[in-house]
DNA sequence: GGCGTGACTTATT
DNA sequence: GAATAAGCCACGC
């Protein structure tokens, strides 16, 4: 298999859809690709990421804290992307995140 | 093939 | 309501 892996292609599809401005979170994503506890995964599928067309900025944890800014290259890149998409971001948080949140398995509801 | 770690989440104390 | 423990799966040694 030239994709071993799987969800991984499957992760940076969704990440990719996701509209600017808008942000998702990693329980949002592995429930939707029924990773139900795989959360982690998907923190792994981005490290991978690198090398991709990924808006990895776009993801952060359940709470709305830019838990993998620190892998941006700057602790401060993540940040600045996202304020850049028009989403606020204020001591390392999405600000009204639980409205800015874009849930996959709620937008790409059937 | 086993042990430890990890951009997480949920449940329990 | 905050802190602690356990769960999950993939990658590195």
């Amino acid at each position: 298999m030239l994709e071993d892996k799987d969800y991984f292609a499957e992760v940076y599809r969704v990440v990719r859809e996701v509209p600017v401005g808008r942000v998702t979170t990693y329980g949002a994503i592995a429930r939707y690709l029924s990773l139900r506890a795989g959360a982690r995964m998907v923190g792994w599928a981005m490290v991978a990421s690198h090398g991709h067309d990924v808006p990895a900025h776009r993801v952060v944890n359940r709470i709305g804290v830019l838990s993998g800014k620190h892998f941006f290259g700057s602790p401060t890149a993540m940040q600045e992307l996202l304020e850049a998409e028009g989403v606020q971001v204020e001591d390392d948080r999405v600000v009204d995140f639980q409205t800015r949140l874009w849930d996959p398995s709620v937008e790409l509801a059937l």
